[in-house]
DNA sequence: GCCATTGTTTGCGCTGCCGCAAACACGCGA
DNA sequence: TCGCGTGTTTGCGGCAGCGCAAACAATGGC
């Protein structure tokens, strides 16, 4: 295998900080590897044998209750770690990760991760620190669902695929992936028909612009307001 | 201040495999106080200038939204750390803890958590450890509440609550600290009046007995068939 | 022992959202 | 280019759970 290149993760927060010598190190223990569109990554309940690093493209993390209900537990963004189910003392994935476009993954073995967070410093730290992230993110989500109603979630929840995964285009801003109305019912805890009704509603109003596996806000004052319910 | 005895912790998950010299360094950098029920231990917003664990009590870890609602984060048992708001890298606690009952707590200074973890190698694995732990909660959390009915969502919780704060009595088991209907509504995202039928239809069918910030639990495998929705 | 406070129960009407069903549109592969 | 699969829209009826309101019960302070 070709030695993988520092400027992969040299720019990474979490990595940021890293001599070059300990980036070679990081990467020495890594290989890269390529997920088309729909390939999964990880199962759930498999045994977790790595951890990830997301070079280029996005993950939806997506968990299943013992009835089939499906979850979206979160998207991964370019340069964020995921899989880290050795950090929580797990032995297997409580998640799958699928490759929501074409993605590039760094792959560590979770025998590479004691080695590094004892002899690098700052490694661990960035697992934890995205860890700890995530707890903050899962809680206003119990929030959002405990005490808001469906339109605002939605709203919510637009706002922030749009503000970590958008992408200007000419009459807004573009969530940058592939997502489907399902895709939103599964991250707001509601359903595909009840998301249809209320992005059509908003087109109406001249918030969004939507199509097929895509939404684009045209207005994201005007989503804010809805998302504060102030309409 | 007199020294602190090591009896106090040495036998709390995570601290169980220190030494004998680790665990009095552990505790030379604490101070134990008492808070009497319903006195904040922290308020949210507040500067985080220490973390915390509960030698003895209970304590309710409340979220108020910009709307004034509240929700409940969690329960702290004896035993658990929390306030780990440094650990997360905030700078302000995200949530008030709440004395549910008379407590006791040990404390730790900020400055404490950065020496503690270069001296003591399994110290910052305990705190992280616990926040891996409650992230996996918090996600049950989110898939309950996007999947489930209220009543299966309220049967969960009570269940949850007696397993971990459970105490056998006469004629099942009661959790062990004063606990509302409101409270429970706060845990479950609904309300107080609903939580209320519920109980009293559980009360009805003999799973349950209620009473002024009580709840006994006298059929749990009762219960445990609703939670899964198989009445 | 009385009263004020805090918590609980219950009835009633309403509505937000779901569930089902059917038609429709986009885009890919052959 | 056509056809099929996958995603989207929309109508309609139903109901779980909320909001409001009012009465009731337990507890603790004085």
């Amino acid at each position: 295998m070709p030695a993988l290149d520092r400027s992969l993760i040299g720019e990474i927060p979490g990595f940021a900080g890293l001599s070059e010598a300990d980036l070679d190190r990081v990467l020495s223990l890594a290989h890269a590897s390529r997920f088309e569109k729909d390939a999964t990554i990880f199962a759930q309940g498999e045994e977790a044998h790595s951890f990830f690093l997301l070079l280029s493209g996005h993950v939806r993390v997506v968990k299943t209750t013992p009835e089939g209900h499906q979850v979206i537990a979160r998207y991964i963004n370019e340069g964020e770690l995921f899989g880290l189910a050795i950090f929580l003392g797990r032995s297997d994935y409580p998640a799958d990760a699928v490759a929501a476009v074409d993605c590039v993954v760094l792959t560590w073995p979770n025998s590479a991760a004691a080695e590094l967070q004892k002899t690098i410093p700052g490694f661990g730290g960035a697992a934890y620190q995205t860890i700890g992230a995530r707890l903050q993110d899962t809680q206003s989500r119990v929030m959002e669902l405990s005490t808001q109603q469906v339109e605002q979630r939605i709203a919510h929840t637009v706002l922030r695929l749009v503000r970590q995964s958008g992408r200007k285009v000419a009459d807004g801003i573009e969530i940058d992936f592939p997502i489907t109305r399902q895709d939103i019912a599964e991250m707001t805890g509601t359903t595909l028909h009840t998301v249809s009704r209320i992005l059509s509603a908003w087109e109406e109003a001249g918030l969004v612009r939507g199509g097929r596996q895509k939404v684009i806000v045209t207005d994201p004052h005007g989503l804010m307001l809805i998302a504060e319910h102030r309409r």
